[in-house]
DNA sequence: TCTTTTTTGTGACGGATATCACATCCTGCC
DNA sequence: GGCAGGATGTGATATCCGTCACAAAAAAGA
């Protein structure tokens, strides 16, 4: 499975953080304290946490808004705490083109970060979400500061772009019917982790995901419904027949 | 022109090294000496450089020699001294995939180096090049022990995958008669800075990198060459009508 | 120089899919 | 509750473009 030849992302294990705490309200005082911190974290002194910490602030985002536009000026790097974001573009009145779903514990915006002053993508939240803005100057002073934290960092950017290059290549060379199975199994494997889950996308949005129509990406899911391939209510979807959608992704 | 937002790579600027010597044959006797370093390498002192002198060894790649394969170890880094390189992947069997032409004055793996062990992406000489290895460990450790060399190599990573995922994109909301100009304008600004060249391609190899099929690739050419946008003779090409070729580049 | 292989151009054809059009359904909102 | 706007499903249609087939030209060997 080509597609899904992804590279384990630390900071997305139990070994990189603690989980939630059940009180998401809890704000916490310091970043020394934290236990959600991104893994490239960890090499930071407590010092280091501290210079981040005086330059950092907590904020909500509300389902729908936006957290990033393309074309703004980077001032801040921004870590997603809590829920689900999706990261886009759109050229000119164009059409959307959704790059990837960032799940909690990731920072946003990194990869345009350091190619020039603005911001490349946009961010909207797809659910209610938590963040933390850091100040990109401190940002940028650590990594020159302490290697290894640079280290980590590029190891991160590097993966996450790794990842999403092959898979929109692999992408581009599929058709539809292919292309709508690689987003359910994007879904199921990356971000839910489940068999069975909501898709947090309008059927515009999915089609934006993987580059189709929405006509097609509608008449596809229906098809996969009837074949019995998934069971599709809305947006819950459970998948049926793994193997077989595997195989679709897989042929194309 | 979004297509050609494109970040000036300080590695590609008079600034950052000096002009090729004349004798392409020439043998450093140590990096300290060395001309045509990274830009990167600015930040090294001599110690550092030492280091990388002692991993290092020089070697030439005819035309058309594969230098790494996609699935090999990663135990170098190769710098691209001189000539260029086409970056590619196939999956089994499955058409050719061109992600990008790379220049002189550049690293060749690095978005792979930090994912995983392996190679994700097989380079092959488009002309005579000449390059360096390098070992693998001293690269981790020069990026651990000194913060602003990673920070410049994370600079580095980010502009290329911006800018590759940028192309990638809008191409992939284009339909022939675009991609064709797409692939001419990168030739043209990106590659050679110039009006006219010699495209280093097959026509398949050409439409390979724009993702349609060699014919549609040879169709649209010729239709260019009637329509009076470019001359165009074997694999000479000159371009006549930018303004349009620009045009047609953006509406697609 | 002759042979073999690779590269290139061009026509015909069919299929996949975007687009348009419209009917439902759902959701928030006054 | 009723209305407006967005989201969704479905059919009909047009078209872009990949594939196949073949000839010619160029390049590479031998």
């Amino acid at each position: 499975m080509d597609f899904f030849r992804i590279f384990a992302h630390r900071n997305h294990t139990l070994l990189c953080h603690l989980p939630m705490l059940p009180d998401s309200e809890h704000q916490i005082l310091s970043c020394r304290d934290c236990n959600i911190r991104h893994c490239a974290a960890a090499v930071l002194g407590v010092e280091e946490l501290d210079l981040i910490n005086n330059s950092r602030h907590e904020s909500v985002f509300r389902k729908g808004d936006i957290i990033i536009h393309e074309g703004s000026p980077t001032s801040y790097i921004i870590y997603l705490k809590s829920g689900l974001v999706k990261e886009y573009i759109k050229g000119n009145q164009e059409k959307e083109q959704i790059l990837q779903i960032v799940r909690k514990f990731s920072y946003l915006g990194l990869s345009s970060l350091f190619g020039d002053k603005v911001n490349h993508y946009s961010y909207a939240a797809l659910e209610d979400i938590t963040v933390c803005y850091i100040d990109i100057s401190t940002f940028h002073q650590l990594i020159k500061k302490n290697g290894s934290f640079g280290f980590e960092i590029l190891v991160s950017v590097s993966r996450d772009n790794l990842n999403n290059f092959n898979r929109f290549m692999k992408q581009s060379q599929k058709k539809t019917y292919g292309r709508v199975a690689d987003a359910i199994l994007y879904f199921s494997k990356i971000i839910y982790e489940s068999n069975e889950f909501d898709i947090p996308f309008t059927r515009q949005e999915l089609a934006d995901l993987i580059g189709i129509s929405r006509e097609s990406a509608t008449r596809v899911l229906t098809k996969f419904n009837e074949d019995g391939i998934v069971d599709l209510h809305e947006r819950h979807i459970r998948i049926d027949n793994l193997p077989l959608l595997q195989q679709i992704s897989k042929n194309g």
